[in-house]
DNA sequence: CAGTATCCCCACCGATACTG
DNA sequence: CAGTATCGGTGGGGATACTG
């Protein structure tokens, strides 16, 4: 009889809690904060939920006032965030930061997986100084097996396309490491000139794009913070 | 085989939300927060929350290490923040006032309840303004049933104690109001000479400490953030 | 593409009782 | 006071299929 889910609590922690606090949604805010706007733009941003979860979950945020739904022509939505949830920012970042001053690196790199690295590196990068032309850079991964070792970073025109196949062109500049060298770059726990003396990362194509690697790879938003655990 | 818990995202956000969003952690984090310290006073404040969860809890937050546990000599244990623990509270006040901004009363005012509502009175009260000598207040929820209608407030060198019977004290300042008027008072929702003027708040006994009443009932931390809904 | 529907299983949670 | 033990229920997640 008792509501199940929720703490019974008046207390406005108790009640930010029982919304934040369900199972996917901080990760699903954090995607439509990164800009994601469609369903399945949603989903590669959260591969492990279902998307029956994914959906009954929008429902709720769009009930509870968090998210705003707008029709677009071919009868699907766009998800955007009210003001409500645009007013989330500074936890959801709060709480990366918490994650990467306290959480244990070690820990962190367990959970590897390169279509989210890929999706990650490609929201991030700065065109800016691959500029002007089309520019292909290859990461490549050789210890995965065939469908995730492979990934295509094409940036023309200051738009960055992520393909998982070759799309063809000359490649400007193959980026070889192993994924989890590659995730603890991204993360800031290595950097790239140390990982490049070690021979953990291996750079071969046009020196001038390789040279500018730590201008274009931004790194992870939460790198900069410094660590406060091993 | 996968970790059933977890997102399996590298992402700090993730890392973070595993650990802050499993169910009942946050508030677990606001009592020590607040200061609590030992299992019982722990229970006080999520007191629909199972011992058996609560242990195991704490036993997760201690390995995590947002918890240290000093032992006792009576063999118990004491609970306090790590530092990481501790760097929680910018996360929990910002989930507090996000809450206070953007939850609607109606729903806050559906969680009622007068233990946790003196409980938190309590832990906040000033007992400056009633010094010196012995002060007692009488709380009344005329519409509760016998074991929650009465509440005995006594502050005695700047120390306050809550009774839930008659501590056969001289009684200072009777406060008489529903529990729903007293808790939205408590949130800021309604001003308390407003409630005063409408008859839903009354105070009987010595008139100097009812003319107090804004000074040493301190409202919760949140109250006098702005609200951005109605 | 953008979801909805269904089935099953199981880990987590809630409730209650119990113990040193 | 400070927890542990036990048991039954359920919501979440995987899998799969289906619809407009």
């Amino acid at each position: 009889m008792e509501d199940r889910g929720g703490y019974g609590q008046f207390c406005p922690v108790s009640m930010a809690a029982e919304i934040l606090c369900t199972r996917w949604t901080a990760l699903v805010i954090r995607e439509l904060l990164c800009g994601s706007t469609r369903f399945n733009q949603l989903r590669r941003g959260v591969p492990r939920m279902s998307p029956a979860l994914l959906s009954k979950r929008l429902k709720e945020l769009e009930k509870i006032g968090v998210i705003v739904t707008a029709p677009r022509e071919s009868g699907a939505v766009e998800y955007h965030l009210s003001p409500a949830g645009e007013d989330l920012r500074s936890i959801i970042l709060g709480m990366g930061f918490w994650g990467q001053r306290w959480v244990e690196s070690q820990l962190s790199l367990k959970n590897l997986d390169p279509s989210l690295l890929m999706w990650d590196i490609r929201r991030n990068l700065n065109p800016e100084p691959l500029l002007p032309g089309r520019c292909t850079i290859q990461f490549q991964y050789p210890e995965l097996p065939e469908p995730q070792r492979n990934w295509w970073m094409v940036i023309e025109k200051g738009k960055v396309d992520l393909c998982g196949f070759d799309p063809g062109y000359e490649i400007n500049l193959l980026v070889r490491s192993s994924l989890r060298t590659m995730t603890a770059i991204w993360m800031g726990f290595a950097p790239i000139p140390h990982e490049l003396a070690a021979g953990r990362l291996e750079l071969q194509g046009e020196r001038p794009i390789a040279n500018a690697i730590q201008k274009w790879l931004t790194l992870s938003t939460f790198a900069p913070e410094p660590r406060r655990v091993s």
